[in-house]
DNA sequence: AAGCGTTATATTTGTTCGGAAATAACGATA
DNA sequence: TATCGTTATTTCCGAACAAATATAACGCTT
């Protein structure tokens, strides 16, 4: 049979989400455009959606994820810290590696 | 920090969900009293939502998961067929393999 | 033929979730 | 001080989802 293991992952502290899938993605467009609605925009989701996401994140986080400066210049903008990227990082990397375990494994129950 | 990561895998054919962590319990349930019912009350779930599972367990499945029996000898039952079985066997398998795995990679990002 | 316990299914009711929109707050800039 | 574009937050509404209820179908058992 031609199965296929899909998977979603996820790290938490203190038994909070702190990053998953869509937090990542959200935190790399933030990352790109520098702002929390174009980066909103440019995921076509709803700028609430992305502020409640990030909201999550930061009640999880102990260190800073992202920077937030309201008004001032061009009305101000998000930023990811240092702590962020790292952490975008290292979700990224661990989620391939786990994508090509689950490849490896369907294979071997292909003849099931 | 204290990270861990979690984790939901699951099994496709076709792009249609086969089998993921809820129809792995509710399918070793019925492996366990013989009946969809029974099954559902011990889990403490709605027959409904029992059935619904089944339901699309049986859409996706090109072989037989389940074979229900409906009137006669104690008004019938459902029982897991033997591909149920493996299937079952390989998911707990590869799911458990998984955790490790995370487990590991958790441990490693611990510095940051 | 009636009763029973199950699978199978439809219908209704409730509850949660996400999007849309409106509004406030803010601080550089002009 | 008025403007601007952003972050921050609330309210409302509909849709999607889950639960509860009701009912049909079925075939052994008595």
């Amino acid at each position: 049979m031609n199965y296929r293991i899909k998977s979603r992952i996820w790290i938490e502290v203190d038994d909070k989400v702190l990053l998953g899938e869509g937090r990542v993605r959200l935190l790399k467009a933030i990352d790109e455009t520098g702002s929390l609605s174009k980066a909103a925009k440019t995921l076509k989701m709803s700028y609430k959606k992305a502020w409640t996401l990030i909201d999550a994140v930061n009640k999880s986080a102990k260190e800073a994820v992202i920077i937030s400066n309201v008004g001032g210049k061009n009305g101000g903008g998000a930023q990811v810290t240092p702590y962020g990227r790292s952490l975008i990082q290292a979700f990224e990397r661990i989620n391939k590696n786990c994508w090509i375990y689950l490849d490896k494994q369907a294979k071997s129950i292909a003849n099931i």
